[in-house]
RNA sequence: GACUCAGUAGCUCAGCUGGUAGAGCAACGCCCUUUUAAGGCGUGGGUCCAGGGUUCGAAUCCCUGCUGAGUCACCA
């Protein structure tokens, strides 16, 4: 990179790096920097009145320097957090040479940097535990300056917010925002809490294939690829479904897997086309004894994560305690319009709809039309968990018929916050019933569905060697993290949120420059005052882009022999 | 995909009905040996997102585009 596309403070640190480097220190040294202790452990245990840490060694980036000529105060920050050292020019250099102290760390390192130091931990007057440094190590020189944020009794000045920068560069944001690292511990507890439950109970953990030939187990648009090797598409997994009921077949009694999951669809607030998901499956069970299974594991994450069950989300407080109540879709449906869908057809279904204002289109089934009225009218209401159970069999192909009611499946979804969270059902496990669903699927397709399930044989061939009555659960485990810290986006629950690539103009080669008889010291000057392309350089006077260039040669004191007008004109010739 | 809002110094933001850009922090220089968001004094720092247009003159008004956020639509 030229130095002159770069900002003042860059250049500096650029020039301090070169100075380091002829005083013989490497700012990026190879060798491990053992430590005896994180910033946290110092707070925790020293005792001033034992004089308890006469040598400690911590590493960490400098996050605020504050310095009073002999003396200086800064503060370093770790994994764990921050701590202030103190750093006193005649302790950290004992002899005439002052080098260290004066020039290196008041001069050359910058807030930003990774150091190293050993010393003694006192408190100071003012209370606070430091750490007094004897010896300094420099281990990584920062050459670009970070957002400064201060803060002072819980009120942050300067805070870095702006969302795009936040996202696109979350190492800074994790840097800067420590309250975004709590996100992710807690995210982490999450999982770690429910992965230890299905361990006690016995069942697997397990990884199927990302890359599926048929995109099975949900309705969504998937993301296609292709295998170069076998010459076929390859689509990104939608879900894990029919992968984990293969290995239930197989002999498992109980298998989950954390999966990641893609679908081509829109992003939002609450979708990013990539996304975690927690897919689980034990034998013998049912849909009931899933729901208790389910609000068990919610109770425990909650738990886990605040030692109450209570979880503040916006204005709401939400109540994880199990159990949950219990409702019906069709119930739901009477409870929030008025209207018995019981038994109705779909043109009856049609008419509800109309009624309601809902939009639909000639191409929706039975069990869209009741979806929509659903997801229209009710779903927003459902703000403490609720159990949505017994689903029209239309749009539950893989989840078995109600054992009351053939119309009916016998499926839940935990609706929190008026969002689906988790969807579970007794799955099917009829073989001949599993392909007429599919085939009515295929029908939906032609019907113009565009996101109706495929037919996949071999799943079928799998219930046909015969499999346990099962039952499942999924849960989207950024949705739950969403609900658990209180996020309402989904952007902040994941490291690294899908965004446009950044544009970056991509400027003419100096090759190109140089075919106009540019020399080229010239060449980085006309980038710097602005054109990075031949084509808008010929298109501007002459006269501008002499005095242009031989100011910047002035103001920047590059002390280049400015080029005589005519030079300049038969550069645009 | 539609609409609304936003993009100005490394960061956070001012900038009125058009007159060639300001503050705080950060940086740089000097002075300061237990300070704590901010010590004192001084100095520098800008492709006002990009490209067009209107105008004697545009950060400001208009159009197009880019990026982000929000609302809706689509979507589990």
């Amino acid at each position: 990179m030229s130095t002159l596309e770069l900002s003042e403070q860059e250049i500096i640190r650029r020039k301090s790096l070169e100075e380091l480097n002829k005083l013989g220190i490497n700012a990026y040294p190879a060798a491990q920097y053992k430590t005896t202790h994180l910033s946290t452990e110092i707070k925790q245990e020293f005792d001033p009145e034992k004089d308890n840490m006469k040598e400690v060694v911590i590493a960490g980036r400098i996050m605020s320097r504050r310095i009073m000529g002999k003396a200086s105060f800064a503060e370093l920050q770790d994994a764990e957090g921050r701590i202030q050292i103190y750093l006193n020019r005649d302790d950290m250099c004992p002899g005439e040479d002052k080098t260290l102290y004066n020039t290196v760390f008041k001069k050359l390192l910058d807030m930003g940097d990774i150091i190293g130091v050993k010393g003694f931990v006192f408190q100071t007057q003012m209370g606070e535990t430091t750490l007094h440094v004897q010896e300094l190590t420099v281990l990584s020189k920062s050459l670009k300056p970070l957002p400064i944020v201060k803060e002072k009794d819980g009120k942050t000045y300067d805070a870095f917010t702006d969302p795009e920068m936040r996202y696109r560069q979350r190492y800074v944001d994790l840097i800067v925002n420590p309250q975004v690292k709590e996100v992710f511990e807690k995210r982490r507890t999450i999982i770690r809490t429910m992965r230890e439950m299905f361990d006690n109970a016995g069942y697997l953990e397990v990884e199927t294939p990302i890359l599926q030939p048929i995109p099975g187990g949900a309705s969504a648009r998937p993301f296609i690829t292709h295998h170069n090797a076998l010459d076929i598409p390859l689509y990104m997994r939608i879900a894990n479904e029919l992968y984990l009921k293969r290995l239930i077949v197989g002999g498992f009694d109980g298998v989950y897997e954390f999966a990641k999951d893609f679908r081509n669809e829109g992003m939002d607030r609450t979708h990013n086309p990539e996304f975690t998901v927690m897919e689980i499956y034990v034998a013998y069970k049912d849909y009931k004894w899933m729901m208790e299974f389910t609000e068990t594991m919610l109770e425990k994450v909650a738990l886990a994560l605040h030692g109450k069950t209570t979880v503040t989300i916006g204005d709401k407080e939400i109540d994880f305690k199990a159990p949950y109540r219990r409702l019906t879709m069709i119930d739901a449906i009477k409870e929030h319009t008025g209207i018995d869908i019981n038994g109705m057809n779909e043109e009856q279904l049609f008419k509800v709809c109309d009624e309601l204002h809902i939009e639909v289109d000639e191409t929706f089934g039975k069990g869209k039309l009741i979806d929509e009225i659903f997801g229209e009218k009710c779903e927003g209401h459902m703000i403490q968990p609720t159990f949505i159970t017994d689903y029209p069999v239309e749009m539950s192909p893989l989840c078995k018929k109600h054992r009351d009611n053939p119309e009916l499946t016998e499926r839940f979804e935990l609706m929190v916050n008026g969002k689906e969270l988790c969807n579970a059902y007794t799955e099917l496990n009829d073989p001949i019933d599993q392909l007429e669903r599919f085939q009515e699927q295929m029908k939906l397709s032609e019907k113009g569905d565009d996101e109706a399930m495929f037919i996949d044989m071999d799943f079928v061939r799998a219930l046909e060697y015969g499999m346990p009555p099962t039952s499942g659960m999924g849960i989207g485990i950024d949705r739950l993290t969403m609900f658990m810290t209180g996020q309402d986006s989904i952007q902040d629950v994941l490291f690294f949120p899908q965004m446009r690539p950044e544009k970056k103009v991509q400027p003419d080669s100096d090759e190109k420059f140089a075919e106009l008889g540019i020399a080229p010291e010239w060449i980085e000057v006309i980038r710097a005052i602005g054109f990075s392309k031949v084509d808008a350089l010929k298109e501007t006077k002459h006269t501008k882009i002499f005095q242009d260039i031989c100011g910047y040669n002035k103001k920047n004191k590059l002390g280049l022999k400015n080029p005589s007008q005519d030079e300049v004109k038969a550069w645009l010739a």
